[in-house]
DNA sequence: TCCTATAAATGGAACGTTCCAATAAATCAA
DNA sequence: TTGATTTATTGGAACGTTCCATTTATAGGA
């Protein structure tokens, strides 16, 4: 074994003594072959140290089996885990799954997304980069390669979306915040530039309205969806006049960082404060006091991006329906009812 | 444009109304071809809509330009840095990481450094599945392509590792807690198939050696490196006879969980028991009380395996300098002095 | 026996690049 | 002018597969 110069099929038939053609025909398996002759090739195939070519092959073949994964923060866990619940569903489609990171970095995407285009990939998941321009999918969508975004999408374009039902899960978790009494509401984190922010946002100005709370009883701050961006939302929530008795938050990164800010000023999330996350991460249900949050089923997310994604490259389309999965409110215990007025609140 | 079959180097030389040669070299940006040539190329590629088909390009040259990265478990923040460091390093040699995930599982590892070989890639990165046999690597090494272990590493190999000083850090973190008066520690957390258990529990045992704690008073606590693993660890430990007072983890997962532990008890880390972790992720230092950790730079260490790749690819060989990376405590609240026995402690 | 039908194996022409050797064109020295 | 040199460009043969159209071997029917 181990020679220097990678064998190649015509090694293997020179050692097999048949032509390539049945070598070809073994590897992919063709019942074509005589049992005895597949053997003997596949002993060849051992000896030689073979390693198939499938740069080679998909020369000829009119389609790879590989796809990219393109995620915008794989160090957020949540996006870690969306990747995870695609894996699943390409390695029993026999499919392998690339996944480039692009650190939040619309030129960074650029560069990944040719790279991945150069491979000759049969498909593509994003989730695009914060900034990303509206133009930067045009070349691949002319390309004729399925595009499926994941978890966000781009204003305007027609490449199908999988995404968590944010305006629903929104109107779940503040319903839920007002019926156990709270009067005067806030909402953490996140920016305009990003579609889920609006959709989300959407969900608490709606259940706001519909449920009669006053417009000077919102409170809504802008922020980083990080850690570090819901302890500010917090310290300027508080500073506020009226300040709210608690708060829906763009999500659980979000939530951990203004009950951090709670625990710096003594303060008990639940008791003094109601907190709700968005994502229910794994972390939330272990956090202390562990976090009410909406649960968003990320991995089922991912495997259903991945399920789209298979039945386009089948049925070679480009068009696919958007798929906007449930969402459920996990009430834990850092939501409790409103105490700022003892003997008002009507706690259900 | 878009033109359904896909466009070639051919169709750019016959838009250009130049030889595909010339095509070809200005891909590849030779100096050897006239400047207004380039331009009228150029802008033929871009009106066919042309993308490079790099496996034709591979089928040629002798290495491509892919590395791959293969991780145990990409849900875990501490991977996913390793992971955005290394691809800190590639982008800016012009190498594209495609990181694959294993989730763990020696199998899986299998097919997804089988796929990546057949895609042809120049090196493996590679944090190895718990569980992966010793001989997994040999076809992938005597096919002469260079790995690299990150973090892990396999019992008896010769494939070059970048890890950091485990076992001194662990003498760093068991040093500290004897120095604040424990007298009866424990080390909680990782199993005894994993070559990184051994190495950070010995530097536990040896510190505690020097130190004059004696061996009835370590409590060793093997349990899974996770937060559930964690809490069980000090749930376990706390049940003892003379329980301990300290406790270096295995990692900052474990950590976590057996700080949740003692709240959930009631108990305060740092207060009531020393809790100190392993690897500083980003969290320990948000964590309340901040958790006292063993930073291992693991971004660092991630371009370091990168660069170490990047050499042994330039200079073709398999060979590589093992190389440990620094480490250092660092002391945060969840580490106090034993209180145990007032009066008796001789707290530094 | 010969002919036909089926099964098994094969040669050769792609696929889209790179790169060498060769050509064509432009420049220079004499 | 001629030949030598440099500068730009080009055809053609790989690279390692797949797949179609054939060929060869085997079996079955008369």
């Amino acid at each position: 074994m181990a020679s220097r110069a990678k064998a190649t099929i015509l090694d293997i038939a020179r050692e097999a003594g048949v032509s390539k053609s049945t070598v070809s025909l073994v590897l992919q398996g063709s019942g074509l072959i005589r049992p005895e002759t597949a053997v003997k090739v596949r002993k060849a195939i051992e000896d030689v140290g073979y390693v198939y070519n499938r740069g080679a092959a998909n020369l000829r073949k009119a389609h790879s089996n590989v796809i990219g994964m393109v995620i915008n923060d794989l160090t957020n866990p949540f996006f870690a885990e969306l990747a995870v619940g695609m894996e699943r569903v390409f390695q029993a489609a026999g499919v392998v799954p690339f996944i480039a990171n692009t650190a939040e970095n619309p030129v960074r995407q650029e560069e990944v997304l040719k790279s991945l285009m150069e491979q000759g990939v049969a498909g593509l998941i994003v989730s695009p980069a914060r900034g990303t321009t509206p133009g930067a999918f045009r070349r691949i969508e002319t390309a004729g390669v399925p595009i499926v975004f994941a978890m966000r999408r781009l204003p305007d374009s027609r490449i199908p979306v999988i995404t968590p039902d944010n305006h629903r899960g929104a109107v779940l978790a503040t319903e839920h915040l007002i019926r156990k009494g709270h009067r005067r509401l806030a909402f953490f984190g996140g920016s305009s530039d990003l579609v889920v922010y609006h959709e989300r946002l959407g969900g608490f100005l709606e259940a706001c309205q519909t449920l009669g709370i006053a417009a000077a009883d919102r409170l809504i701050v802008e922020g980083e969806t990080s850690r570090k961006g819901g302890m500010a939302c917090l310290e300027t929530a508080l500073a506020a006049a009226e300040p709210p008795t608690a708060a829906l938050c763009f999500n659980d990164a979000v939530a951990f960082g203004a009950m951090l800010a709670l625990r710096r000023r003594n303060l008990e999330a639940g008791a003094d404060f109601a907190v709700v996350g968005f994502d229910d991460v794994a972390e939330a249900e272990h956090y202390s006091p562990a976090l009410t949050s909406v649960a968003v089923d990320t991995g089922g997310l991912g495997e259903r991006a991945a399920h789209v994604m298979l039945k386009m490259i089948q049925s070679r389309t480009t068009r696919a329906e958007d798929h906007i999965g449930a969402v459920s409110l996990v009430v834990r215990e850092s939501s409790g009812p409103d105490r700022s007025k003892q003997g008002m609140g009507d706690a259900a």
